[in-house]
DNA sequence: TTAGTAATTGACCTTTCGGTCAATAAAGAT
DNA sequence: ATCTTTATTGACCGAAAGGTCAATTACTAA
């Protein structure tokens, strides 16, 4: 919107050039690491000079930066617009559907952020405390809202969050151990609902819940 | 055993060199990755110099590898000698409780193994293969015993290991994030009883077990 | 005492790293 | 047409990477 004025020629290769680069930089960095990825791989890569990935970015942290930046700004952290008047059957169910959906089908952002987590999250720390942080705030009160009004066990909210993240983020962060110890190949399509199954049923049971009816997808 | 009939004097400082080397590579890489550590750092680190580390050890991939042979000899995977006959609530409680009790004290070997996991187990597919995959079939056949005694909901076998197993190393592997957003400097006394408790009750409730009474400490 | 083996280590090698720079090309403004 | 700004890129830089090597030292067995 800044530069909306001027939809230029030069504008239009610059963008298509840096999203080129960041292509190439996401997939390499999720794959290989921070420190197991050179520039040079992420040139060749996207078929563009080295120079010309320090040109737009101006280091290979800010490259970084900016492939973490735009992997949270497509990121909805799901679980939006949740009050206490929901049916939290529901409400959990779908977001762990949700979460082994984007497990299964999109591992790489989720395996980029685990090893920035693992590393001590030295870029998200202030992601963490800015926005992460308020939004499981939020969560979290709502959670103790349904366990104030009975509509579920009095489980620790912020203790219930970590177990979903954990179960859904586990088959795309640990998928080589996952399919190693399973003795498969790739997921295949009946695992996201046995998946999304076993676990929906182990939470939503566990905290005093009814797994919700499934209608046909 | 095949180098016991001779105690020497060299014999011995090889070992004691070797450990110091070992410890010094295990921290550094536990806490920077395998790429993100260099040898003379490990040398450092040692206070060795690094052509000694060469000589040890033919290279960094054979230093790394012997690394995690150690941690492998000294984790145990725990669930040993668990049968059908077992009652699964208290199997399954102290299972979670040591698993937790490792997470929050010694989570460096934990995100070391993470870590390799997530760059798709380059060096522990072969042990994967050869020891995890047999050590879980036997747990899974256990837990099906189980199920088909009517002593447990009919949930997934393997998925509930993974269960156990994401949301206990979740606080060793992801600490940071734990921390951030529990805006926390470290885990303190109260949480590994706090955090099993949490666990226990979702996951055996969730799978119809009741907790079993706890006896204090 | 001495011959032989194992251990130690400083100096050095090649390669690759992230990054700079100057020369050139392309585009927009006047 | 010309001037100014932005893009592009091959050549290059110092630092650090993993690893080699040869010379020296420490130890053991005869």
């Amino acid at each position: 919107m800044s530069t909306q004025t001027k939809p230029n020629k030069k504008e239009l290769t610059r963008e298509k050039n840096q999203t080129l680069i960041l292509d190439a930089a996401e997939q390499l960095f999720s794959q290989l690491g921070y420190d197991g990825t050179s520039m040079s791989m992420i040139a060749k890569e996207a078929s563009v000079p080295k120079a010309n990935i320090l040109y737009y970015f101006k280091s290979k942290d800010g490259l970084y930066e900016n492939v973490i930046d735009r992997i949270i700004a497509h990121w909805n952290l799901g679980l939006d617009n949740v009050s206490p008047d929901d049916d939290p059957a529901h409400v959990l169910y779908n977001y762990v559907k949700s979460k082994v959906i984007l497990a299964v089908n999109q591992p790489l952002q989720s395996r980029l952020f685990a090893s920035e987590i693992l590393r001590g999250a030295p870029y998200l720390q202030n992601y963490f405390r800015a926005n992460t942080r308020p939004w499981v705030k939020q969560k979290v009160d709502v959670f103790q809202a349904w366990i104030d009004a009975d509509k579920m066990d009095n489980v620790d909210p912020y203790h219930l969050l970590f177990t979903i993240w954990s179960t859904t983020q586990y088959y795309a962060d640990f998928q080589a151990e996952v399919l190693l110890v399973m003795n498969k190949l790739e997921y295949d399509e009946t695992d996201v609902a046995q998946i999304t199954q076993s676990i929906a049923h182990i939470i939503l049971k566990g905290i005093g819940l009814k797994i919700p009816e499934q209608r046909e997808a």
